[in-house]
DNA sequence: ATTATATGACACCTTAAGGTTTCATGTCAA
DNA sequence: TTGACATGAAACCTTAAGGTGTCATATAAT
């Protein structure tokens, strides 16, 4: 078994930005950003559009923005006096790679459930 | 497109347990949380054993642990005086449910990329 | 019976998260 | 140039997050 067993920082302090202050796991653990994530797309819309489709002020929206921006998960362009947002979905292959780790877990746990299963039908049959 | 542009909670309250106060992202935002879950893949063991591999108190770890609890990622045993924990991964499939949405988007960015790359070498060797 | 161990429950502390309002600045339109 | 609009920054508030230490209780060991 080569897995660690002591603790250790886990994910990359992502040097390159200059700003570790907020990963990706922390970024998508809100669901109002989550709900930014989704309605980014595949649409580049400025700050005062977006919050227009949330309940909260344009500022908290922002700063929501600004945390996503930070995992590298969006990314904004100025045009004139405003900044246009769109999501950058790269980074959440990082995501895709931890679950890939857990997946071969549950999935041996279906495949063991299937083949009990299997196993039942026969015993039905017989 | 069918996809919702108004806010919307997004995760299910998950009635079931009467504990809607973790989800799975949540869960997983703590990279404290996320070396548990990592120590806890196939071991079954107590708090205080747990608490071994980290630089907190004990009390501390308990915390993390029943959070992850609530989020369904792990489950309790009681085994005489002691609580033992182990892994369970089915709740992970709500987070690949999330990311296969936006695994799409970043395929497709792949494959622009590739064919891109692609066209470029056939321009070297023309 | 008595002592030691394992753990949960509390009370408490410090800081960060999420939110609001106000103000300053840069840009577009008249 | 003057006014309207878009946005970021700052100051501030409230609550939750992550942490600590102490205590009570249940179980194991002597």
């Amino acid at each position: 078994m080569g897995l660690p067993n002591r603790w250790q920082p886990m994910s990359k302090p992502d040097q390159a930005n200059a700003s570790p202050k907020h990963d990706v796991f922390q970024a998508i653990a809100d669901p109002t950003r989550r709900s930014l994530l989704q309605l980014l797309v595949d649409q580049e819309l400025p700050v005062t559009v977006i919050s227009g489709h949330f309940p909260i002020s344009r500022t908290a929206v922002s700063k929501h923005l600004r945390i996503l921006a930070e995992a590298g998960l969006v990314q904004e362009r100025k045009v004139g006096r405003e900044t246009r947002y769109h999501l950058v979905s790269e980074p959440l292959l990082e995501l895709k790679d931890w679950l890939s780790f857990y997946e071969r877990h549950w999935e041996n746990k279906l495949a063991m459930l299937k083949h009990y299963v299997e196993a039942d039908n026969q015993d039905d049959k017989g």
